[in-house]
DNA sequence: GATCATAGTCGTCTGCCTGACGATAAACAC
DNA sequence: GTGTTTATCGTCAGGCAGACGACTATGATC
């Protein structure tokens, strides 16, 4: 017994996503040139829309693979092999967001360890990682000096949304393995901590909170030199999801 | 230039939602009983069409208020004059949620405090608060001995959300006192922490957390011997809204 | 090869927060 | 008055976090 379609106002669903990552000391987003009105030539966040027979998870893991080419985990499941972290953010539906007719995109938020560039639809010049910093401030200028547009739609707000999301969610879970490869050391690790909050952290202390936080790290017996300095222990993510007691984010 | 309206599938949008008080020492939900098919007879969270020219927070806050007479608070409004909170939960939009059509629910949640009766649609027979425990057992029985139904389509889902969401943002949050009236005593508001949590919490220990925690509790003046024994000191909800430090849960 | 710079790892100390719990205070019921 | 209930203050020991000293193991430089 299918609804009268005239008791509901239709909508248009969409995925779009905040993939997150960490270059260069940088937390970084991936975003997309856009190709059409409205908003042409500027960037945006990657998204499309919902398919019929999809599952809004399924629709943002496919997304994702289309545009990085990195399977998705459910929340639940401990990273691994490359994979992204991927999970559900916030849903957005403002009747005027999007100008061409009411648009409900639920955004998603993922977290990938550093990837080679991006490519969308085979044309690198259209989809980049940019630091967040960058991303979101309005009406400056970027780091080689020309004007930077804000992003389209409410994209800049989506993306604020999921970089919070972020920042408080490495507090208190193992989530910043997920910016990690699969093994990695300490001061990589600290060093995510520190591009994500945007602080300094003390190596030492630092140290003895990560191996002593019960099943967040788990020694793979090898040692890297990758920084330069003493080798240093590798380390894969434990089991544990729920850090406890949780990292804490130094006061302002 | 509106879309092709070929070139994607129309969903529904609808927004359920968890409202959420404290009634006799147990953590309620308010369930209405469905008037037609399909799971015609049982119980649901209320919920309803988003309309052609509202926002989905609008569409909640009306909602709510259709529901209960609440009126609802933007997230980062401190919860005053028996107004509710109320913020998004999560976005629920599996293809075979609903089996008439495509519907994607942007489900919300809602802090209350105790309030009257609720009437759906003038009727009180087919609305209710619940405890949350006899809405999420599966097949059981409730406190009347009569067998359990469970909720309407994904909505024990949607409420077991919405329960963990609230339990875990009064650790870091002031929103316990959203559960409370303007004005409280501090035992009133450890048990609301009690009844969210489902345990017992120290009363001394408790005391002198609320009342050290900056910004949390703003004493009226008054005191009340509501709850008999001596007289308490009245309180109203401070302005801060993130806790530091923290509320913890008690260990397993 | 000695020295230096870099990064990693282990300890120590101090202050704060927490949980456990004793003690006192102010109301009501009988 | 005595008992009961709830509120409130205090004390004490253990644990964790921030500040920071010390030592280790590598590569780079002279």
């Amino acid at each position: 017994m299918p609804y009268d379609p005239s008791a509901f106002p239709p909508f248009a669903v969409t995925v779009d996503l905040v993939v997150l990552t960490v270059r260069r000391h940088a937390l970084c987003a991936l975003a997309v040139r856009r190709g059409e009105p409205p908003f042409q030539g500027r960037w945006a966040l990657p998204g499309g829309f919902v398919r019929a027979d999809e599952d809004l998870a399924q629709a943002a893991a496919r997304e994702l693979a289309e545009e990085t080419g990195l399977r998705a985990h459910e929340p639940a499941v401990p990273v691994q092999d490359n994979g992204a972290h991927l999970e559900q953010l916030a849903t957005y539906g403002d009747p005027k967001r999007d100008p061409r007719m009411r648009v409900v995109s639920v955004a998603h938020l993922a977290l990938a360890p550093d990837l080679p560039a991006p490519r969308a639809g085979g044309d690198a010049s259209n989809a980049r990682w940019a630091p967040v910093d960058e991303l979101l401030q309005q009406g400056g200028y970027g780091r080689d000096g020309e004007p930077v547009a804000p992003l389209a739609f409410d994209h800049a707000q989506i993306l604020a949304d999921g970089v919070e999301r972020a920042r408080s969610k490495i507090e208190y879970s193992s989530l910043a393995t997920a910016f990690c490869p699969t093994e990695f050391t300490v001061g990589e690790l600290r060093r995510v901590y520190e591009a994500v909050w945007g602080v300094a952290l003390d190596p030492r202390n630092f140290h003895r909170k990560v191996t002593g936080t019960p099943g967040f790290l788990v020694p793979t017996g090898g040692t890297t030199t990758r920084q330069g300095g003493r080798p240093a222990q590798l380390f894969r993510a434990g089991g544990a999801t729920l850090l406890n007691p949780p990292m804490l984010r130094p006061e302002v």
